[in-house]
RNA sequence: GGGCGAUUAACUCAGUUGGUUCAGAGUGCCUCCCUUACAAGGAGGAAGUCGGGGGUUCGAGUCCCUCAUUGCCCA
């Protein structure tokens, strides 16, 4: 039988995630076990995988693996959301490609094509995530507009209503003017612009030639000016106070006001108040009752306040304005300036703040639980500074406008029947809604008199329900699955969705079930490329994950985004690391490949064998100890360089060079059989990070009644810490040996003899195991002085190696001079502290005991190190 | 402008309540080796005033103050 050099993981990847969902063993349903619960934070339903995605996946699919393996009731739910704006834009644009027009489209017709592309497109993101081997329920497979899904956002939705914690009302809202639709104050982007300060006069009313001036960034909104406020603590305006001020370019008259809001020190202390275009002068127009003027159209042009600048772009008319205010007189000067400008996330479109009627959630009340409950650590972030973001946020939230003016979506259940902005029911259905309507106006309506409010909710008043609604925790409350599976385990996310979704998700819990919706929230970084850039679509600088996967390996890959990406902390990616995963899958194949190649007969066991098992399940046990530690404080990336480690370093370099029989030597049976549960347990502990690499050895290892996936977790016993320090003392033998044999250009073929003065006692089982490794001839004690030899110390222990034929005895007085000089150094430092009588008697005896140690282990190199000099000749 | 983090080797990060030779790991780098599992490999090695300064302490990478740099969130 001949095994292939490299690992191959298309073969393996292919056959066993068929295997794996052929035996159903991703799919769960509730029984006897303690559940282990995720639900996947929703993709995109027309995205494609990203890295993100990769890291944020793989981290959830470590977490459900290993506690199916535990013996936990594993379910991970996946799912994507319809992402309204991102969706319909998408739509939009490829009706544009075939010259369809949304505006010329019903709102039917729309929907169906825009359902005719989620069916094409909606897939593909559950699909890759296949490939990387997550082992999702996909029999749970959601989405957020499926029609059971639906239904509990509608009814959410009437129920907040009913609460009075929805509300309709007039707001200054983020206009995204390229989607036609409002965006949350989460969809603003606020970024740092070179923009320009004008410096524009403005005419006191009554005066011969009695002039103001105002400083603004947006000359094209003075059609909207209601007035001119200046601070009242301003010394140079207050003789402004009671006049009226003339609108440049127009034939308005606007009053003067006072109000502490206005910066004395900012342009000129002038500040114009444009109520409809600007939140800050939107607040004080309410203060003070000043009038609205809305000068732009929906997608951002100009209306008819704006004169001959109608339909035309407000960037375009601050250009022309700027000139036409020069021309006559008006502008005084135009300075450069740094200000923040929002743009919308969706669109990249500046935002604009507009007046208009929307709907919104109120979130003092829901907030309350969802701040306290993750502050007393009901709900634990990791890492746990992501506490304070959240406070803050919480402490300072604003009510969530959930309405957007787009079609794809959950359809407002209001209904309207007349004008007036109180002239609406909530419900359900239209008819449910005709008998409310009937109800409220005490009059007879027909179907016809009620018209459905045009807009749909924002997607994250959908997806805030996931964790509920996955599990039909709203449609059929206290159903035999949520009562189970709920409140989940693990929420794996993103900082950036920290209130979109998971502020949100909690409050949502404590709102219908009384209860956290997830006990841990883990938190990845953002994935950014070697330059530090962020990693997306637009920029190109991202690998396809699906061609990583081709070239690397699906274990490969996992590795590679796990291995430098602790909780919190962004990931610098580069695709070295996947490539660094795929040879720890070639090294574990390799390791099963020495052992498959052996011999197996029944002889008798060398000591060196036997001590090297001892030590390993020891060693085995003590990383197993430390793994659970590290899942258990979700410390993930640790928990895969503690496994690597133990398998490059321990298993390999250490553990399989000691037992390997000698070329075409056949193995003991012992050593081979208990080699094989080694592997065993390994694969079992590496499983979580590459299910496939394991999966697949696993089963050529032995005969396996069971599939690796569905395994328990190896139990945790208590191991011998003096078995691995005496391992230790005889690995750093062996190491001094072949330093020797380095530093003296002996090779690794020749055999060399090793004596030692003193009681050699700490490893003296392990002295099979350093003849072996050390290649020695001879390893034995001995009372006489070695002249001329290589030396070192290891434990106290003087050991020579003689020299062969090729003697430097130079070197070796260079080395021993300098490590002398080094110990005295310490000696130093050790007996400095030992001298301080402060120290003494202030430190715990147990410090004080082991700088006297540290003195004494010193002393007794340094004498020996001495003798080994003089003994050179 | 307000708030919260971060700064340890060339890179990415560990470092629990201050106390063993505590200054670590992986990668990279250097040297030697195509040795009979693996060159996608083996053996060995160099590398850091723990951002600067001050303080508390017998003792500080760890606690406090301050400055610098940098990131994130909010306005």
């Amino acid at each position: 039988m001949s095994i292939t050099k490299t690992y191959d993981p298309k073969i393996a990847e292919e056959k066993w995630y068929a295997h794996w969902l052929e035996k159903g063993y991703f799919n769960s349903t509730p029984d006897d076990r303690e559940p282990f619960t995720v639900v996947i934070p929703p993709p995109n339903v027309t995205g494609v995988l990203h890295m993100g995605h990769m890291l944020n996946n793989t981290i959830q699919d470590v977490l459900i693996r290993r506690a199916r393996m535990q013996g936990k009731n594993a379910c991970w739910v996946p799912g994507t959301d319809h992402a309204s704006i991102a969706t319909e834009a998408k739509v939009v644009q490829k009706l544009k490609s075939e010259g369809l027009k949304k505006s010329d489209l019903s709102r039917e017709v729309f929907l169906e094509h825009a359902f005719e592309w989620k069916e094409k497109h909606g897939g593909i993101i559950l699909e890759q995530l296949k490939k990387l081997g997550a082992s999702c329920d996909w029999e749970r497979t959601h989405f957020t507009m499926d029609d059971g899904y639906s239904e509990s956002v509608i009814k959410v939705f009437i129920d907040l209503f009913n609460k009075g914690k929805i509300y309709r009302g007039v707001r200054m809202v983020n206009w995204d003017p390229d989607a036609l639709t409002a965006v949350s104050d989460e969809e603003v982007l606020h970024k740092e612009v070179n923009s320009k300060l004008f410096y524009v006069r403005y005419k006191v009313v009554g005066s011969q030639d009695e002039w103001l001036t105002v400083a603004t960034t947006r000359p094209e909104t003075i059609f909207g000016d209601t007035a001119i406020c200046v601070n009242p603590n301003d010394e140079r305006y207050k003789y402004l106070k009671g006049k009226r001020i003339h609108v440049p370019l127009t034939d308005r008259e606007i009053p003067v006001i006072t109000d502490e809001y206005v910066d004395t020190e900012f342009g000129t202390g002038c500040l114009k108040i444009t109520p409809a275009h600007d939140i800050n002068d939107y607040e004080i127009g309410v203060k003070h009752s000043l009038d609205n003027i809305n000068v732009f159209n929906d997608d951002g042009t100009l209306n008819a306040y704006g004169q001959h600048y109608e339909d035309m772009d407000r960037f375009e008319v601050r250009k022309l304005i700027e000139k036409e205010l020069n021309e006559k007189g008006y502008l005084i000067k135009v300075e450069d300036h740094q200000n923040k400008v929002g743009y919308s996330e969706r669109t990249n479109a500046i935002i604009e703040p507009k007046l208009s009627l929307q709907w919104f959630v109120n979130m003092k009340e829901m907030g309350a639980p969802a701040l306290e409950n993750v502050m007393n650590g009901n709900v634990q972030f990791h890492p746990s500074k992501f506490k304070n973001t959240y406070r803050h946020w919480m402490e300072n939230i604003k009510d969530w406008c959930i309405s957007r003016q787009l079609w794809w979506g959950h359809r407002i259940p209001a209904f309207y029947y007349g004008k007036g902005t109180n002239d609406f029911v909530v419900a359900k259905t239209v008819e449910e809604a005709l008998v409310l309507a009937s109800k409220k106006t005490n009059k007879s309506l027909s179907i016809n008199d009620l018209r459905q409010d045009e807009d749909v909710l924002d997607t994250w008043f959908s997806s805030w329900l996931w964790p509920i609604s996955v599990f039909n925790g709203l449609t059929e409350p206290g159903n035999k699955e949520i009562k189970y599976y709920y409140p989940t385990n693990d929420l794996v996310t993103a900082p950036e969705i920290m209130f979109f979704w998971v502020a949100r998700m909690i409050m949502a819990g404590y709102e219908y079930l009384d209860e956290l919706p997830f006990k841990n929230v883990y938190f990845t970084g953002i994935v950014r490329d070697k330059l530090g850039r962020k990693m997306s679509k637009s920029l190109g600088n991202s690998p396809d994950p699906i061609e990583l996967i081709h070239k690397f390996g699906a274990d490969g890959v996992r590795v590679g985004v796990l291995i430098s990406s602790p909780a919190g902390n962004d990931l610098p990616f580069d695709t070295s690391q996947c490539e660094q995963g795929r040879n720890f899958s070639n090294k574990i194949w390799n390791a099963f490949r020495l052992i498959s190649s052996w011999e197996v007969r029944d002889i008798e066991q060398p000591a060196s064998s036997a001590i090297a098992i001892k030590w390993f399940e020891n060693k085995f046990q003590k990383t197993l100890a430390e793994l659970n530690d590290l899942y258990d404080n979700y410390k993930i990336s640790e928990a895969l360089m503690v496994s690597y480690k133990l398998v490059w370093d321990d298993f390999c370099s250490w553990y399989l060079e000691v037992i390997k029989p000698g070329y075409q030597h056949p193995i003991d049976r012992r050593t081979y059989d208990k080699s094989i549960l080694l592997f065993d347990d390994i694969l079992k502990t590496l499983h979580p990070f590459m299910p496939f690499v394991t999966e697949e050895l696993w089963h050529q290892l032995s005969n396996k009644k069971q599939d690796l996936v569905i395994s328990p977790w190896p139990d945790t016993i208590a191991h011998d810490e003096g078995t691995l320090t005496a391992f230790d003392s005889a690995a750093e033998i062996v190491t001094n040996i072949r330093n020797i044999r380095k530093q003296q250009n002996i090779g690794a073929k020749v055999k060399l003899e090793l004596f030692y003065s003193g009681k050699y006692l700490g490893s003296s089982e392990f002295t099979s195991l350093i003849r072996k490794m050390g290649n020695l001839s001879l390893f034995e004690a001995t009372n006489d002085k070695i002249g001329n030899s290589n030396g070192f110390i290891v434990d106290g222990i003087q050991f020579y190696v003689p020299f062969g034929d090729s003697v430097d005895v130079e070197s070796e007085r260079i080395k021993l001079e300098q490590e002398i000089e080094y110990s005295k150094g310490f000696l130093v430092s050790v007996q400095k502290k030992l001298g301080n009588e402060r120290f003494v008697k202030s430190a715990p005896s147990s410090v004080v005991d082991n700088e006297k140690k540290k003195q004494s282990d010193t002393l007794l190199k340094i004498s020996l190190l001495e003798e080994k000099l003089n003994n050179l000749s």
